[in-house]
DNA sequence: TGAATTCATACCCGATTGGCTATGGATTGA
DNA sequence: TCAATCCATAGCCAATCGGGTATGAATTCA
């Protein structure tokens, strides 16, 4: 039963992981040191919340030098949409099974 | 920085809590013993969950007897498909302003 | 009224988590 | 070559979390 959604509602759900993300989505390619700087946490922090970003596949890394530049890897969102329209979609069906009934009741 | 994703990645995060609320977008209203019947755990941690749900506000609760009624709170959602697209939305333009970059570039 | 049902709360427990510091490997630059 | 920089890993710790059982309040039914 554990499915795609799994990792990624774990991975999101943490602020200062969140946060991380979203800064990478918003401002692109940064290295570790350049999240440290902004993430109001120590840097092995913010490498240990980027390793369980990579593990739910949200981020991406580069390795340069010394340097290791990450990325948002934006498709991994997609479970995300998915199950959210799917959860709408659920409810929309059975809104419309009772907007038909009480249609139906009227006659 | 708390802001209305906070409570709804963190309430969606656990498998046993999420299914639960998928149960009830799927089919719609239930009591806890029927959300028990099938959650894999036990009623108080079912009615411990319901609650974190109701914070969240993914949940309503209506009180019938001694029975209590549970119903998605579909519209809940939707700071969590705003966000998403948001992100998205980032990725994108920054896609753009790449794309524009190099058209720019290659005159 | 008394027994049974339904649910929420209180309490406990082990595992996980998110933070820290310390450290070391790899790379750069003087 | 040697010092400095960048990052990841290893331990450590307090707090939170998800699970359990016990229990009691409220309601229903015989």
């Amino acid at each position: 039963m554990s499915n795609a959604q799994d990792a990624l509602f774990r991975a999101l759900s943490d602020p200062t992981r969140r946060g991380i993300f979203e800064r990478l989505c918003r401002e692109g390619e940064k290295t570790v040191g350049a999240l440290t700087a902004h993430a109001g946490v120590s840097q092995p922090v913010v490498s240990k919340h980027l390793a369980v970003l990579k593990t739910a596949g949200l981020v991406r890394d580069r390795h340069e030098g010394r340097q290791t530049h990450y990325s948002a890897e934006i498709r991994a969102l997609a479970p995300l949409a998915d199950w959210t329209t799917e959860m709408a979609g659920f409810w929309e069906s059975r809104f419309d099974a009772l907007e038909d009934l009480l249609k139906r009741m009227d006659q």
